[in-house]
DNA sequence: TTTAATTTTTAGGCTTGGCTAAAAATTATT
DNA sequence: AATAATTTTTAGCCAAGCCTAAAAATTAAA
């Protein structure tokens, strides 16, 4: 199998990737918060073992068993989210750095116990969706709040970032996955919006409004 | 925190303990397949972090904090084996690889939360006691099967070697904790037993009475 | 297009946790 | 008590992953 920290590099590797060619070791020392040289050393490894393209001074991208395994890390990540959140009471912005431990036991009967216990979820308590023991996942379309114009409706299902100061913020605005939103007003001058979110108003500005997913009515 | 290393040289030093003064080098080494020099660095390792005292040449025992340390490994250890029996279907033979590494995950609220849902066990699926978090547990009267005599009768409630082989020789015989059992006869000569298991008589060999807890009735 | 800035790689080191082989200490045997 | 056997430690080495600093390649700017 693969050490924790191939796992980790693999991980970082596919959530940089999303449509580009390749990503560039600085990127992936950016999110994984090392140094460029060592992230050098682990591309090296990877393309070794196949689970990487890595061309020297331009960058990386995962070969489809890369990708394969970055599925199958996601997998476990999401399932382990359900479960803090589902079976343990933890809210949702309290799963991510368990969970990133729990995602590197290595046992096939356990995921696959965890799945079935959980009555085989589709999405993580965040909404990103979670794949399925062959590496697939459903696609939902969803809209970026900040693309929607005056007088749209829809529901919130998914968050781009998930930072625990974020998920806290929607927290205090009573924000959550299902929640529906209208959006009320534009304003040009700060890009900011003001939507209704549970009946009442709310003033949400750019920074927020590129972060949330709306699904449309 | 410690690492996964230093974790699991505590764990084994605690089994090993048991009543003696001191630990040695090699049977610190044998538990844990490793050699006697790798052993030697980490015991002065924990010496230093004031987890074990060293006595070169003599051997190592815990401190009270390197106690306390083992049990709430333990208790991490044995709180997950309930969970992949109850909650996953595992079979108790099954358990011990997988809780091996859950063992290791660092989060106070998963580890208390998870013993809430598991409502608070008493004992693991093989019959060992579960600390609580200050690192107290129960403490069963119990009798090794071999110490008993001609007409005893009691309550199989735990293990001594909880090795697959041994666990699944025990689902062969429909032997499980809370199974009730009375000594038959007792044969000197190779002081092997007789005893009944579910209204059925069944042979057993020394080896296997000297791995088995009995609560007398 | 030549220089400057940036990015990436290389070279060499460090720490952790292993190893082997030799030396030292302890224990057992004669 | 002296020697032999065993156990333990020391010394030195290795791999994984990380680091810094310097060199090389690429990209941007003048």
């Amino acid at each position: 199998m693969h050490s924790i920290s191939e796992e980790n590099y693999i991980k970082a590797i596919y959530h940089l990737q999303d449509g580009k060619a390749l990503v560039s070791t600085n990127e992936i020392a950016g999110r994984m918060n090392t140094k460029a040289s060592s992230v050098t050393d682990m591309l090296k490894k990877l393309a070794d073992k196949k689970l990487a393209e890595y061309i020297p001074y331009k960058g990386a991208r995962l070969t489809d068993n890369g990708v394969q395994c970055a599925n199958q890390i996601i997998r476990k990540h999401r399932l382990w989210e359900v479960f803090l959140v589902e079976k343990l009471d933890f809210s949702w912005d309290e799963v991510h750095d368990v969970a990133e431990q729990l995602e590197h036991i290595q046992s096939q009967k356990l995921i696959d116990q965890l799945d079935k216990h959980l009555g085989f979820p589709k999405k993580d308590p965040h909404g990103d969706p979670i794949p399925d023991r062959h590496g697939n996942y459903e696609k939902t379309n969803k809209t970026i709040l900040s693309k929607l114009k005056k007088g749209d409706k829809g529901t919130l299902i998914g968050l781009i970032d998930s930072s625990k100061n974020f998920l806290k913020y929607l927290d205090k605005q009573h924000m959550k996955l299902g929640t529906s939103i209208e959006i009320i007003e534009f304003e040009e001058f700060d890009l900011s919006y003001t939507i209704k979110v549970n009946k009442s108003p709310l003033q949400i500005s750019k920074q927020i409004a590129d972060n949330l997913y709306i699904k449309l009515k």
